[in-house]
DNA sequence: AACCAGTCCAACCGCTATTTA
DNA sequence: ATAAATAGCGGTTGGACTGGT
């Protein structure tokens, strides 16, 4: 019974990637799509875990994903969206369909979290910008075990207050959409690979010793600091660039939510147009019980236009 | 210049839900 | 129907970088 087993756990390799591993990943999914992550390791010739590849296409190097500075917009989103759904990263990130639930949590861990501290702390545990009292750890993680049925409905509950809560985080203060230039950085894969070999190359700044490894964490923040001129261009370099991709991707509509709203879609740039529209639209004749088809898997980004 | 504490983020770990044989 | 593997998620950690002394 069961299935055979992936990989032989021996010999899988750990530790940071090097580009030129991500170079083999990427040429493999951008041939075979994503998914199939079993067979992804062998067939790439990498000697890694197919977890472990699973993780750095969707965190890293899949198509779609914004780097660098969040902008106030999306910090706001991320805090209404932690206060009302707790700690389900994934489950806001794919409110945020070009950062990654690992990104949102390492932001929300390393900023938000101090940030509404320390806005409590001044205010006297009073009101901060809609935030609940759900701070440090977020509010409804601890949620018990419930049955399936029940926590649907709650989940419905959830994204209906979301919805409310964030129509109001939204008009409280209306910043300029879509996402403001120099912060918005679109990493196509290729593009995420040409940086990685050039930081490989020329390791600099914040990657000086780390090697490949630095190339890559380099290639993240450096990126959205670094190029600002390409984040005019940003949703359309990360559309063209992946066309490749994208163009050979029947995972456009099996992937997971993320990849729909960012490869799929518009582009990833129009996701707060997206959102907002959604949000701001409450004639929607979505009845609470279509809610849920729109709760973690993204709503289809064509649905907005 | 050297040291140290704090910050940040990519990657790993462990768990649960789902899928498959 | 059941066992085992995969996929996905959230929590945690290791280690490089940064800023202050």
């Amino acid at each position: 019974m069961g299935r055979p087993p992936c990989c032989d756990k021996v010999s899988v390799k750990k530790g940071p990637w090097t580009p030129e591993e991500d170079l083999m990943l990427v040429s493999y999914v951008q041939e075979h799509g994503p998914g199939n992550w079993r067979a992804v390791p062998t067939n790439a010739g990498l000697m890694r875990c197919s977890k472990s590849c699973r993780l750095r296409w969707t965190n890293y190097l899949r198509p779609g994903i914004k780097r660098g500075n969040f902008t106030e917009q999306e910090e706001k989103l991320i805090v209404h969206l932690q206060a009302l759904l707790g700690n389900r990263w994934a489950a806001i990130a794919s409110y945020l369909p070009e950062r990654t639930d690992n990104d949102i949590k390492n932001y929300w861990n390393t900023h938000l979290k101090k940030k509404l501290k320390k806005m409590q702390a001044g205010e006297g545990g009073g009101g901060d910008d809609g935030v609940g009292p759900s701070e440090g750890g977020g509010g409804c993680e601890k949620l018990p075990t419930v049955p399936k049925g029940q926590w649907e409905r709650r989940l419905q509950t959830d994204i209906h207050t979301a919805r409310q809560a964030l129509r109001d985080a939204l008009s409280l203060e209306p910043s300029p959409l879509p996402t403001p230039p120099g912060s918005a950085t679109y990493a196509s894969s290729a593009e995420n690979i040409a940086r990685l070999l050039e930081g490989w190359l020329r390791p600099s700044g914040r990657g000086g010793g780390k090697g490949p490894e630095a190339s890559g964490s380099t290639s993240t923040t450096a990126t959205t600091q670094q190029q600002p001129q390409r984040s005019g261009e940003g949703a359309a370099s990360a559309s063209a660039s992946h066309s490749a991709a994208a163009a050979q991707t029947p995972e456009c509509s099996t992937e997971t939510s993320k990849m729909a709203g960012a490869t799929c879609g518009a582009g990833a740039a129009p996701a707060f147009s997206m959102l907002e529209s959604w949000l701001l639209d409450d004639g929607m004749g979505h009845g609470e019980v279509g809610l849920m088809a729109d709760v973690v898997p993204l709503r289809d980004p064509s649905e907005f236009f």
